[in-house]
DNA sequence: CGGGCCGTTGATGGCAGTCAAACCATGTGG
DNA sequence: CCACATGGTTTGACTGCCATCAACGGCCCG
C-alpha cells in the first residue's frame, strides 16, 4: 500500500473519471483534490463492509468487485474498472455498505469526501459531474435489476460479456481477445446464477458460434447476434 | 394538472424529503426553491422515458409506479411514496429512463434541477441532503438486486411486503390492515416473477400464519416471522 | 510430480413459468 | 335494481429451466 502523489493531469483515465472534460488549468486545480495514490494487490481490499466513510475511491487502473454481505454469503454487485468511482453508497449513512476487493494489481485515488464537497460548491463543473456519477450509478444498477428480472441464463451471460466488451472498448482496449479477471463463481453471484449455470451458458454460446470460450480466455465472435440474444436493441 | 404554489412549511412529508432537518427560516428559503404543485390523477404520469430532464419530482401525496420499457414490455423499478424523490436517473443523461404513473391521486412538488445546483453551491446543508437522496437511492436499488439474485419468490414477496411496511410505518400510516395500490402484475413486474407467482406467494405466506391476504387488502400478522423469512438480519 | 483450485460436464429434482379455467369485485347500462 | 361485462385474482395441471449433487479434467504452482 505505497503512497504516492496522484497526478491526473498524467492519468490515462482522465476522461472517463472524475475529472473528465477539464481545461489544464482547471485540471490542474483538481489535481490538488487528490488525497494520495494507493497500490492494491490482488485480493487485497480498498474497504471493506462496516468502514467508515471518508473518502470516495477513483479506480487509476486494474479492476475490482464489489460484494455485499447477505445471510453469511457475499453477493457482487459490480466489477469497476479503470475510471470507476467507488463507495457512493456510501454517502447516505456514513458506513462502507460493500467491500470492495481488486482483481488484478491496481491503483487508486482517494479523495475525500469533504474536499470533495467544497470544492463542489464552488466549482460547478465539478458538481455537475459528481451528480452525474451518483446518476450513472443509478442506471447502471437499474441495467442489472432488468438483467436479473427478466432475462434467462444465457442471456443474462450475454449481457454481462456484452456490457464488459463496451467498458473495454472505451478504454481503449481489445476486445477481441478478453481474458476474465473474475471466476464463474464471482459471475454467477453477480448475475443471480450459479457457477455451473455460468459455465453450461457460456458453452451453450460457443455453440451457438458466438463465442470462443477458453477457460478465463474469451473471444466474442459475433457480437451483433450476442446483443441481439441478450435483448439489447440498436441503442447502447 | 393544477397548478398551485407548494409550500414545504406545511407539508407533512418535510422530514422525509429533501427539506429535511431545516429549521424555520432555511424551510422558508427552500419554500422557494419549488416551482410549482401539481395534481395528479390515478393512472396519469408525471413524465415518461424520454422526455427531457429539467425538474426533479418530490411526491408529497399519494404513490407512484416507476417503469422503464424492455424489449415493449415495462420493467416496474420502484413504488415510491410521498417524501420520495423521482428523476434521479435522468441526471446523467438529461433525458427521463423511466416512466413515472400514479397509483392513486397524487400531489406532486416540481423542483427545477438547475436552481437546486445553483442552491447547494451555497447551501451546504441542501448539498448534502441532495447527496444522501442520491446514494440512498443507490442503496435501495442494491437491496432489490440482492433480493432478485439470491431469494425465492415467496421470500421476494415477503421482503416487499416487510418493505412497504416500514415505509407505511415511517410516514405513520397503519401497518395492520395494508391496501396494495399496485396489482399482482405489477409486484411481478418489480420482484421479477410472473403475476400468478406473486399470487401463489401470497397464499403460500397466508398457509404459514403470517399474513391474512384478502385481493389487495392485505394484514400482516407475523411480522417478525416474516422478516426472517425475508432473510432480513435483525439490522434494518 | 502431486495437490489444489477452477472449470466443465452429466444426472436428477424442484421451483417457477406457461396455459387454462374459474372466481370475485367493481362499475355500467338497461 | 339487476344483468352483464370487465379486469384483477386465485387455483390447477403441466412443462421447462436452473439448482443441486457429483465426477472428471485441466492449469498453475509449490
Amino acid at each position: 500500500m505505497a503512497a504516492t502523489k496522484a497526478l491526473c493531469s498524467t492519468c490515462l483515465q482522465r476522461e472517463t473519471c472524475l475529472p473528465s472534460g477539464l481545461s489544464p488549468a482547471e485540471l490542474e486545480r483538481f489535481d490538488a483534490l487528490v488525497e494520495q495514490r494507493r497500490d492494491i494487490r490482488r485480493g487485497d481490499s480498498v474497504f471493506r463492509a462496516g468502514d467508515a466513510f471518508t473518502s470516495l475511491v477513483a479506480v487509476r487502473s486494474g479492476s475490482f468487485k464489489t460484494s455485499v454481505p447477505y445471510e453469511g454469503r457475499e453477493r457482487v454487485t459490480g466489477f469497476p474498472m479503470a475510471g470507476a468511482l467507488l463507495g457512493l453508497d456510501a454517502i447516505s449513512t456514513g458506513q462502507q455498505r460493500c467491500s470492495a476487493v481488486a482483481l488484478e494489481d491496481s491503483q487508486v485515488c482517494m479523495l475525500r469526501f469533504d474536499t470533495l464537497e467544497r470544492a463542489s460548491r464552488k466549482w460547478q463543473w465539478l458538481q455537475r459531474t459528481l451528480h452525474r456519477m451518483l446518476s450513472r450509478e443509478i442506471v447502471r444498477q437499474r441495467g442489472l435489476i432488468v438483467w436479473l428480472g427478466a432475462l434467462q441464463s444465457h442471456q443474462r451471460v450475454a449481457a454481462f460479456l456484452c456490457d464488459l466488451c463496451t467498458h473495454l472498448r472505451a478504454r481503449r482496449q481489445s476486445c477481441k481477445a478478453m481474458v476474465l479477471r473474475m471466476s464463474r463463481a464471482e459471475i454467477g453471484s453477480y448475475l443471480g446464477l450459479k457457477l455451473e449455470t455460468v459455465s453450461r451458458s457460456m458453452t451453450h454460446l460457443q455453440q451457438l458460434g458466438l463465442l470462443e470460450v477458453q477457460h478465463r480466455r474469451v473471444q466474442i465472435v459475433d457480437e451483433k447476434a450476442l446483443r441481439a440474444l441478450a435483448g439489447f436493441a440498436a441503442e447502447r
